[in-house]
DNA sequence: TTCCAGGAGAGAG
DNA sequence: CTCTCTCATGGA
């Protein structure tokens, strides 16, 4: 068992449950995950962080991965001072806080936001954890076995079909290209991770299936770049609903986030996305 | 049974 | 530039 603290500002719940990841499950008090190739196990108790991994070999290590993996370092209570314009904020705010964006493995993320288009949460889990069934290797912790996520020649060493029998649709070529493109590194990671949000962006939009708002996602959980704005439909009705009271192109929704919230609008969309999406604004009911 | 989901691409206008 | 249609899948 590994400590970790004090973390201040953090809610583990809600950081784990807003959408931004897809492969921690609660159980009994616990989340269990694959992360860093490690099958871990964290329940919070206030300001600490209780920690289980399949590899406790370096725990120092692992205490500097999480601290970074959850970005703990980061002046939280300032960002949601900053976004805390009106009542819908407040309330989001107030139910949600200490829900933090993460810092997660670039290959994951992206391979992840690629399996998100068209696509519901629930869904979204299902297919990761098929496909880290299907080409990651078993890790186990206490009686549990999970799968790590596919590296890119994990998957390239597959086939399309392959990635198809486990659901993906027409996403299969998607993932597998870029697959391909990572792997053979016309798209190289670790260089991407030093580029500003316009170059990564506009990077990850040069592989097929990967657009603005998966780009945008890939950018705001993964790179650091909290300017990044993914809009999707919950994103798009709260904007339209709550705040314009008309309809708007992304162009205009992206205006109106950067206007009005200012520097954090990826803060800002994650706690009125997610406060939507569990609890709901009344607002957005009536249509 | 139809509708919807952390959309993107292709084509038309 | 903005619309519109299509693309698999499964849970509601």
């Amino acid at each position: 068992m590994i400590e970790i603290k004090p973390v201040s500002d953090f809610n583990l719940y809600h950081t784990l449950s807003c959408g931004q990841a897809f492969r921690w499950y609660e159980d009994d008090g616990w989340f269990y995950g694959v992360v860093n190739n490690k099958l871990l196990k964290i329940c919070q108790e206030d300001d600490t962080l209780l920690v289980e991994s399949s590899d406790e070999s370096d725990p120092i290590q692992l205490q500097q991965y999480l601290w970074h993996y959850f970005d703990l370092g980061r002046d939280l209570s300032r960002i949601l001072d900053s976004i805390n314009k009106d009542q819908y904020m407040n309330v989001s705010i107030e139910v949600c806080r200490g829900m933090r964006i993460m810092n997660q493995d670039l290959w994951e993320c992206l391979g992840s936001f690629i399996l998100s288009q068209n696509n519901n949460v629930l869904r979204i889990k299902q297919m990761i954890r098929k496909i880290s069934e299907e080409f990651g290797n078993p890790i186990s912790l206490d009686e549990r076995t999970d799968y790590t996520f596919p590296a890119p020649e994990m998957i390239t060493n597959g086939s399309v079909d392959q990635l198809f029998q486990c659901g993906l649709g027409y996403r299969a070529s998607y993932l597998f290209n870029a697959a391909a493109v990572v792997a053979e590194k016309q798209l190289d990671l670790v260089w991407l991770k030093s580029q500003s949000y316009l170059v990564a962006k506009q990077e990850l939009m040069s592989l097929r299936g990967i657009g603005d708002k998966v780009a945008a996602c890939v950018s705001l959980f993964s790179l650091g770049h909290g300017e990044a704005l993914p809009i999707d439909v919950w994103v798009r009705r709260i904007a339209e609903r709550l705040y314009l009271k008309r309809k708007a192109s992304k162009r205009q929704i992206l205006e109106f986030f950067h206007d009005y919230f200012g520097e954090y609008i990826g803060y800002a969309q994650q706690y009125l996305f997610h406060y939507a999406r569990t609890v709901g604004f009344k607002e957005l009911l009536d249509h």
